[in-house]
Parts: C-alpha cells; sequence; structure tokens
DNA sequence: ACCAGAATCTAGACACTGACAAGATTGCGT
DNA sequence: ACGCAATCTTGTCAGTGTCTAGATTCTGGT
C-alpha cells in the first residue's frame, strides 16, 4: 500500500494544506512541511501542484465547489441560502479564507473559474428570489450581511455570546436584512 | 542625512511593507527585501519590529488607529459610518486585510488592543443611534453588511459596473439595510 | 567639552524554504 | 512482455528569517 507510489498524494496534500491553513493561517506552513507530513520526499509535491500558488489554486477551486453545493439546496430561500453561506465559512475557514483572497491564488485558473461560476450561479438563483424595487442593489446587500458576518465571525472580531454555533448566531442577524423584504419570508 | 542611522527607519519599511502588501498580498514580500528597498542592511528591520510578525502587528496597529480616526466624525450617522467603513477599508486596503486576519500578527500586542478599542468604541458610538427592537442584533447586522461590502469590493468578487468609487457604490447597498430603521434617516 | 551608555545599524552565520534538474521506480496500455 | 507515461526521489542553488557579535552614532549628565 505504502510503496513508491503513494496512492492519493494530490489529495493528502490538499487535506493537510486545509489542516494547517485552518489551525494557523496561510503563511506559517511550508510545501516541505506538508511532504513531511504525508511521508514523502520534499519534492512529490512540485509534481501535482507545480509550486505553492498551485497548492492553494487547487483548494480555492475545490472551496467554490463545496461552496456552490452548500449553497445550490437553498436556491428558493434567500435566508436560509445566508445561513448557509456563513455555515460554510466557518465548517470550511481555510476554503473560505483562501478564496476570497485572490492574491494568494491564480483566479485564471480554468478549474477555479469553472467552480466559481457554479457558486455565482447558486447565489444568482437566490438573489432571484428578489421582487424588490431594486433586486440588483438588494441582491449585493444579501451577499454583503451574509459574507460580512462570516468574515467577522472567522476573524474573532465579533462578541463572544452570540450563540453557540454561528448557524444559530447568524439567523437573526440576517432576518434585520430581509424582514418584510422577502414576498413569502418567515413570519 | 543618509549616514550610519537612517533617521527613521520604523516608519520607511512599515510604508514600505503597506505598499507591498497592497500591490501583491501579505505573502510575496520579505523583510530583506523591504530592506533593500529602504537601504538598510537586512537585520536592520529586526531592531524595530523583532521579527516578520512585528511588522504585520505594527500595521494592524497603525490600522485600527486611522480606522478609528476614520470613522470618529460620522458618530451620529450610521449609514455615513457605514460609507466611511468602506472607505477606509479601499483606501487603506492593506491595513484593513492585516487588522481581521488575526493569524497574521499578535492580537495581544498592547498598541494593537489600546488601538482596536479606540476603534470599537466608535463603533459603539455609531451603534448607540439604534433605537429598534434589538439594538444589539441591528448593530452586528450593520456592521456585517459594512464589513462584507468592504470584502467583497476588496476581493474582486464584485461586479465591475458597480460604480467608480466605493464610496457611491456603498450608499444605495447599506441603505437597504438601514431604510427606514434610522429614525432621523435619510428620506 | 567630555564621556559612559543607550540606541541604531552592520556583518556573519545557520537552518529552512521554494524551485529546478536529472534520475529512479512503478503502473498501464498495447 | 514491453515501451511509455506518470509518479516519486535525490541533489542542488539562491533566497529568507532569525540569531549573535560587533561597529557606529546619538544622548544626557557632569
Amino acid at each position: 500500500m505504502a510503496g513508491y507510489h503513494h496512492g492519493d498524494l494530490r489529495r493528502t496534500i490538499m487535506s493537510a494544506a486545509v489542516q494547517a491553513i485552518t489551525e494557523s493561517g496561510t503563511a506559517t506552513w511550508s510545501l516541505r512541511e506538508l511532504a513531511r507530513r504525508a511521508g514523502v520526499s520534499h519534492a512529490a509535491p512540485a509534481h501535482h501542484f507545480g509550486d505553492r500558488r498551485g497548492v492553494l489554486t487547487a483548494v480555492a477551486a475545490e472551496g467554490f465547489t463545496l461552496f456552490a453545493d452548500a449553497l445550490s439546496p437553498f436556491h428558493d430561500d434567500l435566508l436560509e441560502m445566508g445561513v448557509a453561506y456563513v455555515r460554510f465559512a466557518t465548517e470550511h475557514p481555510a476554503h473560505f479564507e483562501v478564496m476570497f483572497t485572490p492574491t494568494l491564488y491564480d483566479p485564471a485558473d480554468p478549474e477555479v473559474a469553472a467552480a466559481r461560476s457554479r457558486a455565482d450561479a447558486a447565489l444568482a438563483a437566490g438573489a432571484s428570489t428578489l421582487t424588490g424595487g431594486s433586486p440588483r442593489t438588494d441582491a449585493i446587500a444579501a451577499w454583503s450581511i451574509a459574507h460580512g458576518f462570516a468574515s467577522l465571525w472567522l476573524s474573532g472580531a465579533l462578541p463572544d455570546d452570540l450563540g453557540a454555533t454561528p448557524d444559530t448566531a447568524a439567523r437573526p442577524v440576517l432576518e434585520v436584512l430581509f424582514r418584510g423584504r422577502i414576498p413569502d419570508g418567515p413570519s
């Protein structure tokens, strides 16, 4: 099983990178450290990712894919999509941070672009439920409040007593925007 | 003028770091490169900042100070404070990115903590204008939408045709939240 | 005016990293 | 069975962060 060929080195390296980023950010880990942790030589990751930037590009692509999958089920309920947005960010903090820090990777990468457009489509589907006076402005407002809450939560800027899970903490905040603005919204 | 002592090396290094981060993110530059650009030896910055993390800690502290100064004038108008929030982020993208990425620096640093509490006080002053049913939830919603719009703008995720300046683009988006929620708000 | 001592900067060194090149090993299609 | 592509290893090099020791300059007290 553990011979010359690792078998699934690409996934192993990516998982290790995600874990390292989750634990201590995008700056502290090294390719060689990930290689050591995977039990391969220091140059093995280069074959799969090219360079350090390539690892982060792969993480971003995977992130946008997971993101689209997480949002799609709520295409007909923008509030719940907002909650799912926050939930994704807190469950996949490393992916989320990389995805929205384009200086870390190559946004023009084909896989990234494809996955990103899937995520954009999911967001657009959610926004299409808006029927107010300025759907486009409302959509950006909805995107902003979900993204802002998620970012602030991840950065630890929010007060500690908001709630145990970001789900329950985010919903009332998002409702401030959505309340009365979605025709068949809650209450 | 240019002798053994540089004169203002600390500020020179910080400015160079901010410029480098603005141009290409927090990962690409090196301490030695900043030292070369400042015309000093490779170990000179260490005296002022300790290590690489120390530079980012100083940037974060300066950022929170500038942030508090940028928000304070609008303590009686939460909408305009939101616009100022977005304007600060776009005018000081490097500071903003570092400030809200606490894995990059030392959040417990005394100067950072002091500057941050000044910024928190400015935000709290703006939020104190809220008189609705859940001022605290509303305050976090307002913070989230401003922070989210600023983050999305900086990451390049927003559509390109929103407006030339983030000021004019942000105001209508923020108004979606504030409209009808601030007693003596606009219109 | 002088002179310790502090502040600031230089010079050297070491382990570590990213990246590249060349070669070894393995799996796969024919 | 064999050729070939994919995968991994080893070796190497410049560049980096950080530490130590020493050199230079500034400062304040007498």
